[in-house]
DNA sequence: CCGAGCGGTTACCTGCAGGTAACCCGAATA
DNA sequence: TATTCGGGTTACCTGCAGGTAACCGCTCGG
């Protein structure tokens, strides 16, 4: 029977941080897009097409959520059709070694499943 | 005005991984307790006052779901009073570089605002 | 004996992310 | 002329994560 360890709490580390970042990333389907833009734009439908089972309506709201944080950049083409195209911005590329860490230990989790 | 690139989709990169790693690590307060117990053990009410704002009842109720998915093992201390001690399994020890990315881009985060 | 701390549980309520389905305009294609 | 595609918007509904507050049994310290 051992007494309980009453010990303080060493450097509370202020990890306001990760809710900080988390806020970017939070929401369903945040992460694949950031991960499908990844190596350049992408058009709306690539979007929708790349990540399956994301309806317009929810694709629409992440990617303006995204805008608003300065995570992705909107840029209307002026082409024929007109088009819209999705690209990170500075900040987003910074999110993805984070995303990238995400979907590694993904795939160590189905390798061992 | 240039035609519209209607270019495939290059390696649909088979992005399950994301979906199935960000399910262990959603819920706001997930990530909070990976992060905490990063250095070793720690009690309940450690993790309480560690990660400001949080409820017992969502702390019990995001603990016992990383037990269930393997993420934490708790483990009940026959001291006096008796405590509960929560740590990281193994695979929970693979969580903590992608929370580790995760809490870095928070920090650059806070930097520039 | 009283109160505090530990590790929760239970009941109740709320917001909002997400899903479905229908609809929109303009340009290009058949 | 009608249909398709691109890039959405709108209305409506649902579930569940999360918040608050009260309560619990046990043990220790005063």
């Amino acid at each position: 029977m051992v007494k309980v360890r009453r010990n303080k709490v060493e450097q509370p580390p202020e990890v306001c941080p990760l809710g900080e970042c988390m806020s970017l990333i939070s929401g369903a389907w945040s992460p694949h897009v950031i991960w499908y833009l990844r190596d350049g734009p992408r058009r709306f439908s690539e979007l929708r097409g790349d990540i399956k089972g994301v309806s317009a309506k929810v694709l629409t709201a992440r990617l303006r959520q995204l805008e608003r944080d300065g995570v992705v950049i909107r840029r209307e083409v002026d082409s024929s059709p007109p088009t819209v195209e999705y690209s990170l911005s500075e900040l987003g590329a910074e999110l993805r070694p984070a995303i990238a860490a995400i979907v590694d230990v993904g795939h160590r989790l189905k390798q061992r499943r």
